[in-house]
DNA sequence: ATGCATGAGGC
DNA sequence: CCTCATGCATA
């Protein structure tokens, strides 16, 4: 049930490869009694999050993050920054769209991140109820308003594993694409592909799980190798230059996601699980986001 | 759901 | 070379 799609090691009816495939489900969304339902949709995989040799103890330019849980009707919540670089706007020269009127339903301006956090937590909700899967909402963007998104960028989203400004972009696109999808019971969805482009691209590496706490190592230690401490590296571990310079790229971009890794959820009953001497330099990084992992 | 990869835009 | 948005391929 988790993103509403666990490919079965058979049926690969929802592929996600370039090939598009026509979605039965479009014109039979299982009705609020039905049976089928959501239930259909999820292999119910719930899994661990735990990253193997991920001891987070860093914290990047991320500002102070107040973050209460789901607090009600506020009249206003004007705190519009975040570390991620939300415009910010207001800066007197005047420049800014409008003065805000912050609406935590009606979303002009920058989202803070709890709403995107609700957005979010909402928006998959509906998807689910509705019978999409994260592929299809990806491709139903395209058809609608021209930019086609994969199943992982729509994951991605509802996760809170993307930038605070991406989050901010695709919000407007998702929540128009909501309003779409409950409102057209029945209305057929044009389906369209976009031109495949043929590239060969780079067998995906797998790094093995030693080797990755080496790199973790480093990078705990230094987020930004030079070229020559690539190389170095590299070397002492048999990879390619390459490849450890993509791997610290990403794992840079890891640590800029709204729900950064490491976070850890800690059950009542689990609070006195900490591992080892917690010292004064490794603040709980607490964002307060993610809520359940699907 | 996530790991490694590509590519555009900036310095 | 980096960051950032994005996705194929895979676990």
């Amino acid at each position: 049930m988790a993103g509403g799609q666990q490919p079965p090691p058979q049926s690969l009816l929802y592929s996600q490869p370039g090939g598009f495939t026509v979605n039965g489900m479009l014109s039979a969304p299982p009705g609020p009694g039905g049976g089928g339902g959501a239930g259909g949709a999820g292999g119910g995989g719930a899994q661990s999050l735990v990253h193997p040799g991920l001891v987070r103890g860093d914290t990047p330019e991320l500002a102070e993050h107040h973050h209460h849980h789901h607090h009600h009707a506020h009249p206003h919540p004007p705190h519009p920054h975040h570390a991620q670089g939300p415009p910010h706007h207001g800066g007197g020269g005047g420049a800014g769209p409008g003065l805000n009127s912050h609406d935590p339903h009606s979303d002009e301006d920058t989202p803070t991140s709890d709403d995107l956090e609700q957005f979010a937590k909402q928006f998959k909700q509906r998807r689910i109820k509705l019978g999409f899967t994260q592929a299809d909402v990806g491709l139903a963007l395209g058809t609608l308003y021209g930019n086609v998104f994969s199943q992982t960028t729509i994951c991605r989203f509802e996760a809170l594993q993307l930038s605070f400004k991406n989050m901010c972009k695709l919000k407007p696109l998702l929540n128009k694409w909501l309003e779409e999808a409950d409102s057209s019971t029945g209305s057929p969805t044009s389906i369209d592909k976009i031109a495949a482009q043929g590239r060969k691209r780079k067998k995906r590496t797998s790094i093995e799980v030693s080797v990755k706490g080496a790199l973790e190592s480093h990078f705990l230690k230094c987020p930004k190798p030079s070229a020559q401490e690539i190389t170095n590296l590299a070397d002492s571990l048999q990879l390619e230059k390459e490849v450890v310079r993509v791997w610290f790229c990403n794992r840079r971009q890891k640590e800029k996601r709204m729900t950064p890794p490491g976070i850890q959820q800690q059950t009542p009953d689990d609070v006195y699980s900490q591992v080892g001497p917690v010292s004064a330099d490794t603040p709980p990084p607490h964002h307060g986001l993610q809520t359940s992992v699907q």
